[in-house]
DNA sequence: AAATATATTTAGACCAGACTAAAAAAATGA
DNA sequence: TCATTTTTTTAGTCTGGTCTAAATATATTT
């Protein structure tokens, strides 16, 4: 069994590895947990010794087969609980996910696989992410930025990198929220900006806001 | 804020209150923690410096308002779930204890008001148990041992003291389950066995079993 | 390649929460 | 009442997980 704080040791190096690369660094992991390298050194070596990753001094971790099943289930667990809170609670989509890290750790053998069930076998998690079997297999979704759309390309909007209050209040005016389609109508390549249509309207929207928003492709 | 420990001691020592009287002695807390008494002694002197409940060496403590608050919500929120757990992912009655030791610490401000909305404000947890309201309100429902109802008394099953595998055995084949009702055809004085009706069929029952099961009289 | 900067690890400490063993208070019983 | 038993507390230790400060490795610059 594994404490709460292994669990997110290796979800974190989980979602490391998937942006990065194959190892990844003491500092990495610290950052993203919110803590100290040292803690970090004292936890991996620990964390080596239980055969979920593989750690040489100064070069960093790779997750092992167990590890990354291990961290993979966690991440099911996050998402079917997500689903449950947004379509059963009601939940916006951007409050989940405090209470989602929760309610991930929860142990239990059938727990998810009833959850799972109950909410009738979910494909993705209000983020657009896609969410594992029992087995652990998932399909990689296309999720990218809309600034990396060309014009006449659409996209789902699946969510967005940061949620600050004032971002999200500029999207709403303009109506642009999760599971809207986005067109991309033209694109300025001085500046980046772009011009899109959402729900029969069109505006003009900022480079920045294009790096902050992310798209499905179908 | 209270960490998972504290929130446990608190939660059972309101249990002890209950039964016993107004003190609350370490080795009753202990024992029902399946601690040791020193370890009881150090939380319970910190849980009195953070003013939930007053100790008096020697002699026990007990809870403060704002104790036995903290107490009824975290019970509230473990009755919530276990109906959860029962009418949506059905799971049996005996099952979702575990489960809900864990679900009960899930901190949120909202959570637990939009799950009882959700479960359409239930009264009773599936142990025949009452749940509190928003606001810590609740009735105490009569719980009684089948032992203690007299010849001709009606009651309705809502649990058991313990509930081993072979005592669930005994009871399914008579048929007695969670909800059902029990009515008392006589009593022995010189033993305490009973011949008790279930669904039409009577059977006799020894004492042992008659202090094993829960019901309430409506 | 030497000097400097950055990343990482080690050593030693702390806190929460538990434990054991011993001391002290309270309850029991001859 | 005084001795014994039981309950409770204290003192000191341990583990998990964290931290700071110092030491060491690696990377970068000149």
């Amino acid at each position: 069994m594994f404490t709460l704080a292994e669990e997110n040791y290796l979800k974190t190096i989980y979602h490391l590895q998937q942006n990065v690369g194959v190892e990844v660094s003491t500092n990495a992991i610290a950052e993203k947990l919110e803590t100290k390298a040292s803690s970090v050194t004292d936890m991996v070596q620990k964390l080596a010794d239980k055969q979920v990753l593989s750690y040489v001094k100064y070069k960093g971790t790779t997750l092992t087969e167990k590890g990354n099943e291990i961290a993979v289930n966690i991440i099911r667990k996050h998402r079917l609980w997500e689903v449950f809170l947004v379509e059963k609670l009601h939940y916006s989509w951007d409050e989940v996910h405090e209470i989602a890290e929760q309610l991930e750790h929860i142990k239990s053998e059938s727990l998810i696989d009833r959850l799972e069930e109950f909410l009738g076998f979910p494909k993705v998690d209000p983020h657009g992410d896609p969410i594992p079997d029992q087995n652990g297999q998932f399909k990689k979704v296309e999720k990218q930025l809309l600034s990396q759309l060309a014009k006449g390309q659409k996209g789902i909007c699946v969510g967005m990198k940061e949620s600050e209050r004032n971002f999200l209040r500029y999207l709403d005016k303009r109506s642009i929220a999760i599971e809207a389609e986005i067109t991309v109508i033209s694109k300025e390549d001085f500046d980046d900006s772009m011009q899109i249509e959402v729900n029969g309207n069109r505006f003009f929207i900022s480079k920045k806001i294009a790096e902050n928003l992310y798209v499905k492709i179908f």
